[in-house]
RNA sequence: GGGUCUAUAGCUCAGUUGGUUAGAGCGCGUCCCUGAUAAGGACGAGGCCGAUGGUUCGAGUCCAUCUAGACCCA
């Protein structure tokens, strides 16, 4: 027989330890390769890595993300199915290139012009890999599963010749559009910021207000009122627009001049306009005036211009309830023209100078024409007032520039066009949580946008729009190789083969194509929003179309079975990757969409972000907690789309209160199982058929595959937390319980006949082996380990390995099968009966406590009355369980024993208040009712219910008696006052304090067996070595205890002789004569002289056995 | 300003289709156990279930409004 069927596990050793032969284990027998090969013929299970950016390093959320999307493809991966897990890098975009401006001291884009675009773009590149290998190392250590071999890279070559394709077929479906768009716009750098970045420069600055008006043509002496803070915008003038539910009045000023404006604000115009309205009319009589422009630099216009609209962004907050609306600059402004079909007029460059041809103003810096503008319109008496106002208003956080908003030319995906395509296939995903699909996410869909896909700068995926000098003819090109079958040239060279072509700019941006009308076409200098290389991976990441082989791929992995991010990718990646799908395919890219909140630093209860730099490496995490305890720390305590806060404390307590506690069963699995030989393969220690093993073991048994069904019911809907808490549950009944309740038997001596003894050792195991295939998906480290140290001493042929593929035992937990739960070893009756068994061994010990009376006493008896009959038939068979768990000789159920219960009875409300609400209203109606039962005396009620016999009550209240179901009456049980009784739910344990003389020995007895113990203890013997014991007492009782115990303690403590000495020379016979308190050892003699119970003092005496 | 979510014990969170006495873990206090022992167990204190109004015989649970917070968007 081996030594070492079962290896040890350390309990003390720090998790990055244990965790780190693990990730060798894996890495040496390739497992995860191996997983893959394996399950090559099951059904694909889809899973799309969002992938991350690597010019920062990884914080607190990436590490939950990561940890999340791991558990799925591991668990589809033992339930046979194929998950291919592809990593990928997002290494396009604004982010990467304001991380290299910083390290080459760039403020604007001049200064990358400057620099060099070409050597910019180099930096970029490299910039990007920064992070990679903290990247690449929090995805191993955290346990993470992903094929980062082979990732797909969002700026290699193949990428961008899948998001070219991606562009150009939307383009031939008509979905691609060229509009404007209104940026915040900084005139230094000339380029648009985000919101983010907008965000950043708030400052409070005093702008001139001014309230202008507006000449109707129509109407003599009569004019409209609009407040502005941008005067320099005036000469784009081309509308004035009033709010759907405004009232707007016609007030006559002292000079007789007439002033349209809402009457909400007149009050802020009563100086200049004291009187009351001439009239008051409704937007629709004012919508189609036309007035007179305050300015024609703009010449003849195509499109209407000079008139009121209506539009829904009109407030009456400030200004006089009119917006002047300049389509060139404000996003509401634009959106007015598009839906007014109004003339598009922008007389200031991007520079934020003047155009020419504006008179005076040419070339002026729109805040120096400021003041001209109102100088000039004061002259023609058009300002009707000028003030100051200050406010907070955006600055480009580089330069320190008051932006602008300015509508730049950009390019449209036009989303809008499929937006009930977008909505009904959002219906046919699966959200969790739930409301995402419908709130935050389907919300954002109904009130879709066309998307700018266009952006001016310099690092993404290149527009791939050819357009020709001379006619204006757009081309969109799907690939490298497309350019070169155009006959693309480079400098005057024709492009002989897709190699030559570096997608990227400024290379990119010199080929030039020759159009049908003999011009010349050149490209697009603008780049593609990064966040629509993102939305492409689904084909793009296999280089669809053109790559070979990539058709296949794509087909076989589209769309995605699951894809998990977090909460702020609704508008990011979710959105992408459904927009682009839906476009492109009219499928959804993902059937499932598992949504994450975020994780929130526990001291600004603020989400950790790559900006805020102030978080701990998640390598230090790792070191410190371990990748399990981190992981099962998210596991059961998030809920999804919630945020969770990051407690240090949470994740000690998830190692200690969880992990550490299976390690523990284990340990004691391993160290007394091994002191026993215990074998479990055929022809080992003797087996025990599974109907012949105790009660306790067929509930532990039950309790596993009740547990198997809940988990795999939790996982299969993507319900993690519910999952992690029955495991959780289970974890606690086999520590807590199943073992505690078993210790006896695990010390009990090893002969064949010990049948308990065995069926304890096989149960045990299998529960075991059985928690480390539970629990693989979650924490896969400490689940390896288990599963190798119960199994691999088996050797090949061992059992075990039920729920392996080819019914052997595998070398990782990760090749076996995730266990189905067995029905057949289900005892739902079982587990409620050993329920209802724990809860009264738990009232029992309150009244234990009461009463002061530690449960090494044994007792006489423990008398439980239960209110239902139910509850008696389950009880009558856990007796012998709660015998033992309470130290009583006796548990009686009884219902006879009045002097300690009292009773109380209501009507079941549940069942009776469908029926007869309405007859007893409110609280005091029930009150009524609760009384008229009381009175009948509760202790005849229930024995009616008991009886089953249905009860008359005469409520008294004018309507007659009525009758009650025994089924609709509850009978309370409650405990007297006492201190031997408690009670819980209707369930009372009474304990019978009476002790005789037998009992208190064996109380005593257990006490010397106590000291004994402590002595073994105290003397590292190990754990199966026999003792010779010698005693000596003054106490008449400790030495009856002792002696008429001492067979028993005999087999507690293994020990081969008991003598009890008729004196203290006598017992240590060594010629020690001083002999107090504390154990001490001398020689190959170790003793202990100590109180006992105030019986008297008791001198123990120990020596090994083996020792002579 | 708009949207989504959240609010239950000192902290972190459960709470099934509305039903009588609202639970767990941690922390705190008391005690037990002492061959899983640098573990383990029991008990206790601690709650106007964010506020107000409504629906209902009955609301932590459903509805409305408000307050506070998180996130997304403007």
């Amino acid at each position: 027989m081996a030594d070492n069927l079962f290896l040890p596990l350390g309990t003390s050793r720090p998790p990055r330890e244990s965790e780190r032969e693990v990730l060798e284990r894996w890495r040496r027998d390739r497992v995860f390769l191996e997983s893959l090969e394996r399950t090559k013929g099951g059904k694909p299970f889809v899973f799309y890595e969002g992938p991350p950016t690597a010019n920062g390093t990884p914080h607190h959320g990436h590490v939950l993300t990561r940890v999340v999307k791991d558990l799925f493809p591991r668990y589809k991966t033992m339930d046979g199915f194929h998950v291919e897990r592809k990593a990928g890098w997002d290494t396009h975009g604004l982010p990467v290139e304001t991380e290299v401006e910083k390290t080459i001291g760039s403020k604007r884009k001049q200064d990358i012009e400057a620099y060099g675009v070409s050597r910019f773009i180099d930096l970029c590149k490299e910039s990007v890999w920064k992070y990679k290998k903290e990247w690449e190392q929090l995805t191993e250590r955290i346990g993470f599963w992903l094929d980062l071999e082979n990732p797909y890279v969002t700026y290699s070559r193949e990428y961008v010749d899948s998001v070219w394709w991606a562009l150009k077929t939307i383009w031939e479906k008509g979905h691609l559009k060229r509009g404007y768009k209104s940026l915040a716009w900084c005139p230094v750098c000339q380029t648009g910021l985000s919101n983010a970045e907008v965000g950043l420069g708030y400052q409070e600055v005093a702008d001139p207000a001014v309230t202008v008006a507006f000449k109707l043509r129509d109407t003599e002496n009569t004019f409209v009122l609009a407040w502005t803070t941008t005067p320099w915008t005036l000469p784009s003038n081309v509308a004035l627009a009033v709010g759907p539910a405004i009232e707007y009045g016609l007030h006559e000023a002292p000079d007789g001049r007439r002033y349209w404006l809402a009457t909400a604000r007149a009050a802020a115009y009563k100086k200049e306009l004291p009187g009351e309205p001439l009239e008051k009319k409704l937007v629709k009589d004012l919508v189609g005036l036309r007035y007179e422009p305050l300015y024609d630099f703009h010449g003849k216009l195509e499109k209407r211009a000079h008139v009121v609209v209506a539009g829904d962004f009109v407030a009456t907050e400030d200004g006089t309830g009119v917006v002047h609306v300049a389509p060139g600059f404000g996003e509401d402004d634009y959106k007015a023209a598009l839906a007014n079909d109004l003339a598009f007029v922008q007389l200031v460059s991007p520079d934020g100078t003047f155009k020419e041809g504006c008179g005076s103003f040419s070339g002026k810096w729109i805040k120096d024409a400021d003041p001209e503008v109102l100088r000039d319109l004061k002259e023609r008496k058009l300002v009707f007032r000028h003030e100051q106002y200050v406010h907070d208003y955006p600055h480009c956080w580089r330069t320190g520039t008051p932006l602008i908003y300015y509508a730049r030319e950009a390019w449209f995906v036009t989303t809008t066009a499929v937006k009930d395509q977008l909505v009904s296939l959002n219906r046919t995903i699966a959200w969790a949580p739930e409301h995402i699909g419908t709130g935050r996410f389907g919300q954002f869909l109904e009130e879709n946008r066309d998307w700018n896909v266009s952006r001016e700068r310099y690092w993404a995926t290149p527009l791939p729009v050819w357009t020709c000098e001379k006619c204006g003819k757009h081309r969109v090109v799907g690939s490298r190789k497309e350019l070169v079958l155009l006959g693309a040239t480079l400098s005057g060279k024709k492009l002989a083969s897709a190699d030559e072509i570096e997608p990227h700019r400024p290379h990119v941006d010199q080929i030039v194509l020759a159009c049908a009308c003999s011009g010349r076409m050149v490209r697009d200098p603008a780049v593609i929003d990064c966040w629509f290389d993102s939305g492409s991976m689904p084909f793009a990441q296999w280089g669809y179309p053109h790559v070979p082989g990539s058709v296949e791929k794509f087909e076989r992995n589209f769309p995605a079975s699951f894809i998990c991010e977090a909460i702020d990718q609704t508008r990011g990646w979710f959105y992408t990757l459904h927009a682009i799908s839906t476009l492109l395919f009219g499928r959804v890219a993902y059937e499932r969409c598992l949504v994450l909140g975020h994780v929130l630093n526990p001291l600004t209860k603020k989400k950790y972000s790559k900006r805020d730099k102030n978080y701990t490496p998640t390598d230090k995490l790792l070191d410190e907690h371990g990748a399990d305890a981190i992981r099962w720390f998210f596991y059961s305590k998030m809920t999804p789309g919630q945020p969770v806060l990051w407690k240090d404390e949470g994740v000690k307590d998830a190692r200690r209160t969880f992990l550490l506690k299976i390690l523990n069963v284990y340990q004691f699995f391993q160290e007394y199982a091994s002191i026993d030989r215990f074998d479990p393969r055929p022809g080992g220690t003797p087996a025990v058929p599974l109907p012949e093993r105790p009660a306790l073991d067929r509930w532990a048994l039950s309790s596993a595959e009740t547990t198997t069904r809940k988990v795999r019911e939790a996982l299969d809907s993507f319900d993690f937390h519910a999952a992690a808490l029955a495991l959780e549950d289970f974890v606690d009944a086999v520590s807590n319980w199943y073992v505690r309740r078993s210790r006896e038997r695990a010390w009990s001596a090893a002969s064949p006949g010990n049948r308990e003894k065995w069926a304890f050792w096989l149960t045990l195991h299998s529960v075991l082996e059985r928690l480390s295939l539970l629990l693989a998906p979650f924490v896969p480290f400490l689940a390896d380990d288990l599963h190798r140290a119960l199994l691999h001493g088996l050797g090949p042929g061992g059992p075990g390995g039920t729920e392996s593929p080819d019914g052997r035992v595998q070398k990782s937990v990760h090749l076996e099968r995730y266990p189905k739960p067995d029905e057949a070893r289900v005892d739902r009756g079982l587990e409620e009966r050993m329920d209802l068994a724990r809860r009264v061994a738990a009232l029992g010990k309150r009244a234990r406590t009461d009463a002061k009376l530690k449960v090494r006493q044994p007792l006489r008896l423990a008398a439980v009355l239960l209110s239902s009959s139910e509850d008696e038939a389950k009880l009558r068979d856990m007796l012998a369980v709660v015998e033992e768990e309470l130290n009583v000789k006796a548990v009686e159920i009884s219902s006879s024993f009045d002097k300690y219960v009292t009773f109380d009875v209501f009507p079941d409300w549940k069942s009776v208040g469908k029926r007869l609400g309405k007859r007893f209203r409110g609280k005091e109606g029930q009150e009524v009712l609760n009384a008229a039962l009381r009175a009948l005396g509760p202790r005849v009620v229930a024995a009616q219910v008991r009886d089953g016999k249905a009860i008359s009550v005469d409520p008294k209240d004018g309507q007659g008696a009525l009758l009650l179901e025994p089924a609709e009456v509850l009978v309370r049980l409650s405990a007297q006052e006492g201190r031997t009784a408690a009670e819980e739910h209707g369930v009372v344990v009474v304990l019978d304090t009476f002790l005789d003389e037998g009992l208190r020995l064996e109380a005593l007895a257990a006490e010397v067996r106590t000291v004994v113990q402590q002595l073994r203890k105290f003397r590292q013997l190990p754990y199966d070595a026999r003792i010779r014991l010698s005693c000596f007492t003054e106490s008449e009782t400790l030495g009856r205890a002792v002696k008429e115990r001492g067979e028993w303690l005999k087999e507690q403590t293994l020990a081969v002789e008991l003598e009890l000495a008729r004196s203290p020379d006598a017992a240590l016979a060594a010629g020690v004569s001083s002999a107090n308190g504390d154990p001490r050892t001398e020689g190959d003699v170790t003793y202990q002289n100590i109180d006992l119970a105030e019986e008297g003092k008791l001198l123990v005496v120990l020596r090994e056995a083996s020792a002579e």
